[in-house]
RNA sequence: GCGGCUAUAGCAUAAUGGUUAGUGCACUGGGUUGUGGUCCCAGCUAUAAGGGUUCGAUUCCCUUUAGCCGCCCCA
């Protein structure tokens, strides 16, 4: 025949062209994983629905100082992770790590403090983050998350919490909610002078790592996992006997309000977070997996942050909770643990046209079904019957229309039953009633049956 | 940002210092000029990029890029 020879030339133009690629740690989501995607926004709404936070969405750019003050400027998350640039106009603008920063600001710059109390917000935003990648780990990625703010309510601190582990359960993953209570900045600066004063003793014994951790960070030394840092976080003061009467009393409450719905905790003495707001409650949600290739198994994160909203501006004493729960991560944990998954609109009648004449009026009566609430697909772009049969074989047809040159002449239509086969001709102006009603019948049947 | 492993078509994989880099799935077309699910035939599509060693590199070496793993951090 006549077989196409790349020469040397095309070869080497193809190499060099260069072929455009998503940017590092960011990604498209295909067609084949929105059904995930679905289900996860659908329960994640359904939920902030039913527990009365009223959707807000964010702006995807700030300024690079609210994360600065509200994240910490020590933080990893705001030292190195942030994609932040100057605009036109000599601002440094970021795109946001997180929203909580976010929500704080709009909750006072809204007047929201003037609103029955507590508001609670919940988002769905894509967060961006410049860290190194890997397999549940992203430079852009979505975020569900709840605000309750202007509360210092124990039980909401519960409530929000409850709801995360709710959104697993129903999603199919078994987790473990590990909590642990901070204290208030003044008991954990207390703790810390203790802690670090205990490190420093056994010093000599601390990897590297751990010993900038100590000078910079030493809350972070309680979940090292360095070598023999097990034996002495052992024996370390542990924050809950350093807790001020209040948050012990809160902390205390917390784990009442969860035993009472029977969320599944385990207390984590160890459990800290890196961002600079919180205080009291933190949590972290964590899948259960005997899959070891399972390595970001962490799904969801989230904490008291009472003193956020005072330094955004807002009333002494408001007090906030809030969680986050990672979407990518949640659907791999959903593929682990096999969670069922609604497929994609299922076609039970698929449209086949032959000749131009055909196409034309089929474009009418696909419109047809289409508003008679019809779930019907066709292929327009195909020629031949036979892969258009193929195509609604793929779909799971139950029935195939097709009109040819010979149809449209007499005004008819074939109806195909595509298990058994069987045609009928019929008047094309009466096909969806006819189908419809056959449809109908149909289910009537099986729901008997 | 540090360390390790990996890179063959859309996907999953085989093989190789030496002629056409094999197979499966998918995709396109045909067998059936207007009838699917099975079958048969044909077609399409790949050695990540750049450099080096070599008579010859997809194979060996280096660099880059990307993915994964560990650290860091976190969702």
């Amino acid at each position: 025949m006549n077989p196409k020879i790349e020469t040397p030339e095309e070869k080497i133009a193809k190499a060099s062209a260069n072929q455009p690629h998503t940017l590092r740690g960011f990604r498209d989501v295909l067609p084949e994983e929105q059904a995930y995607w679905d289900k996860v926004m659908d329960t994640a709404r359904r939920l902030a629905d039913d527990y009365s936070f009223g959707r807000i969405r964010l702006p995807l750019l700030e300024k690079t100082s609210l994360f600065e003050r509200a994240v910490g400027k020590g933080t990893d998350i705001v030292e190195k992770e942030m994609f932040t640039f100057l605009d036109q106009s000599g601002d440094r603008v970021s795109l946001r790590p997180e929203a909580t920063a976010q929500v704080a600001r709009a909750f006072v710059e809204h007047g929201m403090l003037n609103l029955p109390q507590p508001v609670k917000l919940w988002y769905v935003e894509p967060m961006f983050r410049y860290d190194r990648p890997q397999a549940g780990r992203y430079r852009q990625f979505w975020q569900w998350g709840l605000e309750a703010l202007g509360s210092q309510e124990p039980i909401i601190d519960a409530q929000v919490i409850l709801m995360c582990a709710q959104l697993m359960k129903e999603l199919g993953i078994e987790v473990v909610v590990k909590l642990n209570s901070i204290g208030t900045p003044q008991s954990r600066r207390e703790y810390i002078m203790e802690l670090v004063n205990y490190f420093k003793q056994h010093r000599r014994q601390l990897s590297e790592i751990d010993k900038k951790r100590l000078a910079k960070n030493p809350l972070r030394l309680l979940d090292s996992k360095e070598e023999g840092m097990e034996e002495l976080k052992k024996n370390a003061p542990q924050i809950v006997d350093w807790l001020d009467d209040d948050s012990k009393q809160h902390f205390m409450k917390v784990l009442e309000y969860l035993d009472e719905v029977d969320v599944h905790y385990e207390l984590d003495p160890f459990l800290v977070r890196g961002l600079d707001y919180y205080s009291k409650t933190v949590f972290e949600i964590v899948q259960v997996t005997n899959n070891p290739e399972r390595s970001q198994n962490s799904l969801a994160g989230g904490g008291r942050y009472d003193d956020l909203i005072v330094q955004m501006g807002g009333r002494e004493g408001a007090g906030a909770m809030g969680a986050a729960v990672g979407i990518e991560r949640v659907i791999a944990a959903m593929k682990d643990a096999g969670a069922p998954v609604p497929h994609a609109r299922k076609v039970e009648v698929f449209f086949c046209q032959l000749g131009e004449a055909a196409r034309r009026k089929g474009l009418l009566i696909f419109e047809r079904f289409r508003q008679a609430g019809v779930p019907v697909a066709e292929a327009f772009g195909k020629g031949s019957l036979k892969a258009q049969l193929d195509l609604a074989n793929k779909h799971g047809a139950k029935i195939a229309l097709i009109l040819g040159q010979k149809e449209v002449l007499d005004g008819t239509i074939i109806i195909r039953d595509m298990d058994s086969g069987a045609q009928e001709i019929v008047d094309s102006d009466r096909v969806v009633d006819l189908v419809s009603k056959r449809m109908t019948d149909e289910r009537a049947l099986t729901a008997k049956g």
